[in-house]
DNA sequence: TTGATAACCGTACCACCATACGATAAAAAC
DNA sequence: GTTTTTATCGTATGGTGGTACGGTTATCAA
């Protein structure tokens, strides 16, 4: 073997370098030779550990998407251990697509930057479209799992209820994104938190049967 | 007077061919050549109309973003006068918003491409930013407008209702683009379309009392 | 020790694109 | 009819950026 160096890690570092770069400057101003210099390192070693610029993105652009469903799925893992009722934990875990910090808000601006490219990008769109079908059904098993618990109505059909708390909490994060001073005086913060809520009531309707046993 | 020709219709026909390129090439693909050869013109004409790129993409946005929120509130507009109740009015209006055919999926990847170039386009930020204010401006409206009809509980505050309502739509729109088979066999334009009124009846509980007086 | 392989650097090339610019034609004004 | 202004064209230019490429160093195997 010969000099050796931690591959995996370096395409970190550069795909970190790419998602500071998105964040602060945009996507157009995310070069090659900027990169390189955002990482700290030169431009041949970039090409060394990526064959093209799009090969580049694409990663950066699936590592974060994966961050972000990381840890929302921690969330979701540790509440379950922690026997919370269903609807507290989703309503955390829904959160953490809404850029209520300056780490969600960066990845929040990088995946709207990727997804305004993913236009002509099949690669990119495919990303995006894949990490929504699996956050549907994060939230699908959720309410799937809150029949079980005895949180949610036995009849009521899991995927329409998926598909709307996906699409109100896009909705929302997108909302705050934009205007996070809010409306009429209510930080959007606060809005979306309490609407998230509200929007799981309707879903969540019961009460958990593993309170009452103790667990 | 020199040479005459009609200035505001050359201007439409450039955001035309910007509108066509960006919808089925994506934004990058927009150069000022190719955009006029789209056009039928030559470059310099269409430097002649706009001083520089960024003005004519500008233009563009404003153009996509006011034709969609126009003819929403066109559709408010004959609703209305045909004494319809606010919430199917309103139900109307908003489904303009989701790619729903190929217009408004054209309509639909421009703003999606040009949201995505907002992050370090303070001019394009605000078109954004702006047309979503309005949106929700006209949305709370139409809420308070039900309330003096008869249609929404006195009590009810209209900004977060239209807050949740413009995220839903918003979100929907997303959805519906992404996979516009749907989900679990239904189709993504049904599901929507059934959200959108499941979401507007939480807000809209009464019958509108117009319909009792006949007007 | 030698050779092979991978980590790393810097640059040169090529293509593309926004914009500047000069030129021409036509219509209106005088 | 001359002048002025606008509509229109085509090209030249300067800058930028992705990628190819040649070179150097360090590590391990034989």
């Amino acid at each position: 073997m010969p000099r050796t160096a931690d591959h995996e890690e370096r395409r970190r570092q550069i795909a970190g370098a790419v998602r500071e770069l998105i964040s602060e400057h945009g996507l157009d101003a995310v070069t090659v030779a900027r990169t390189a210099a955002a990482a700290g390192m030169s431009v041949g070693l970039v090409q060394h550990y990526f064959r093209s610029k799009d090969e580049m993105l694409l990663h950066a652009f699936n590592e974060v998407s994966a961050a972000i469903r990381d840890r929302a799925g921690e969330r979701i893992r540790a509440g379950i251990e922690h026997r919370r009722p269903i609807a507290w934990v989703l309503a955390e875990a829904l959160t953490e697509f809404v850029p209520l910090d300056e780490r969600r808000r960066t990845e929040f601006r990088v995946t709207r930057a990727f997804a305004g490219r993913s236009l002509d990008a099949p690669a990119l769109a495919e990303v995006d479209t894949e990490t929504a079908r699996r956050v549907r059904e994060d939230i699908a098993r959720a309410v799937h799992n809150g029949k079980e618990c005895g949180e949610v109505a036995p009849d009521l059909d899991p995927w329409p209820a998926a598909v709307r708390l996906a699409a109100v909490t896009e909705g929302l994060a997108t909302q705050v994104y934009r205007d996070p001073a809010g409306v009429n005086g209510t930080p959007a913060a606060e809005l979306a938190e309490s609407l998230i809520a509200a929007e799981l009531a309707t879903v969540f309707t019961g009460e958990c049967r593993q309170y009452a046993n103790g667990a």
